[in-house]
DNA sequence: CGGCGGCTTGAGGTTGGTCAAGGCATGTGG
DNA sequence: CCACATGCCTTGACCAACCTCAAGCCGCCG
């Protein structure tokens, strides 16, 4: 912890850190707990576009806290398809919740350049077990996981593309706009037109046909890769979008 | 506590549970753990055939540790399709990880008969911060909760059909043999054609013709509900499983 | 200025959904 | 004990949807 290049010991500063201020939206955190989380991110990295940070199947044993930028966590198929599981933004934690394994089940990608926090796994697995509130919030956060790839499981499974395409759209802008990464209505899509179809299982071409019609039909418009939501409560009921499954704060237990 | 119709605190009664199996198997449990599971699943109950467990907008207020029996979690979505998003199985928790979310998320409805612990929401959360060790293990089952959704993203959305019913009967297969439920090779499918087309995307008949055509390649074979897995490694390659993600232990931490 | 990545559009072919009919096993009530 | 209903499996024909391939375009960056 002695020499890390940025000191962030007081916490004006480490509180403005996305993954923090993600962590007090779900739990109360005391000076302490802000200390410790001080102390783990020390050390900054910068990852450059299309930089490899996890690659599938080998071992790992550090973190990566995102400050800044965007990431796509991903799986490279046999039959030369590629299936993005999750677009991995400011606040989360790359390799989690996936790091109890041994060896990484999905790659993790670079899309532009980012600022990360490298953290060891097992200064990690030591927070857990010294700070009960961040292991509480942790598991919190791998349950809302769970509830973002499930309603991909139905997205990708059962649902008409456009409705696919329109749940997608606004999934990235009600994350966006949690971070303050997004103005009310409109956000810059990081992903080509290939990457959005690689995340809802459609081809590149499909997904520009979709977008046409959801521009014609007025329920989006775009400018280069920022997109602009026109009619939210259509697009809602099109693509059957309830934001419930997003929401930051777990339910409140007067015990916990 | 007292009044339970069925008194477990034996300690070989209580580790005869194929929860507390599971959980024996991710990480030691000693006397006081046991007792306080003997505790927790002291109130049974008896979940009928397409009995409903959980509907998805509600508010619920307790879990359901399944003892025996298979359950389907899965949503309805407004153009008429059902996704199931996993099968339920003994060992497994019915609402959990959601269960951090206010209203449910997913509805989850009983194929066959169950044998069911009733267990209040509060109980468990009381048992998670008094137990560290139980809070660890079921911070693991929620990680491997969001790999097998993972899973699913990338057959849903990116493989054939064919690869996606041969990685979903090893993934089947896989499962039930952990919890002693099958055979090496062959295993009873709880659900019929059209609800597998409904876990992995497919029509009812599409899966019937992929079915035949697994069976004419002689990949398996069918005898009523019982499938049996004829070249496993086959299968393997073409349904690109990798029985890694179903792993029952998380990785060894010399700390924890 | 030239190259590259991404967007746009079109033509054509396969895939897999839908609809429908028939078969078989199981279970139930008369 | 038989008649009927029910649920599931099986098969076929048809057709729309979406993928693939391909070409041309634009804007950006070296």
């Amino acid at each position: 912890m002695i020499g890390a290049s940025v000191p962030m010991s007081a916490s004006g500063v480490i509180d403005r850190h996305p993954f923090v201020a993600k962590l007090i939206q779900s739990i109360q955190l005391d000076e302490a707990d802000l200390a410790a989380l001080s102390g783990l991110l020390s050390h900054k990295i910068v990852a450059r576009k299309a930089k490899d940070i996890i690659v599938e199947g080998y071992e790992y044993k550090v973190l990566h806290v995102v400050e800044s930028g965007y990431a796509i966590r991903y799986k490279l198929l046999h039959n030369g398809k590629r299936q993005i599981m999750n677009v991995i933004m400011p606040g989360d934690i790359i390799g989690f919740p996936a790091c109890f394994y041994e060896h990484a089940v999905f790659s993790v990608t670079a899309i532009g350049e980012m600022n990360l926090h490298r953290v060891p796994l097992d200064d990690f697995a030591d927070l857990c077990l010294a700070r009960a509130r961040i292991a509480t919030a942790l598991l919190w956060f791998a349950a809302r996981e769970a509830a973002i790839y499930a309603e991909h499981i139905a997205d990708a499974g059962r649902r008409a593309p456009i409705e696919r395409l329109a749940h997608f759209i606004l999934e990235m802008l009600t994350r966006l706009r949690a971070i303050g990464a997004a103005a009310e209505h409109s956000f810059v899509m990081p992903l080509s037109q290939e990457g959005i179809g690689d995340v809802i299982g459609l081809s590149g071409p499909h997904v520009n046909r979709m977008l046409a019609e959801l521009k014609s039909e007025g329920l989006i418009a775009t400018n280069g890769p920022e997109v602009t939501v026109l009619d939210r409560a259509a697009l809602q009921i099109l693509g059957e979008f309830h934001p419930s499954y997003l929401a930051r704060a777990p339910i409140h237990r007067t015990k916990a």
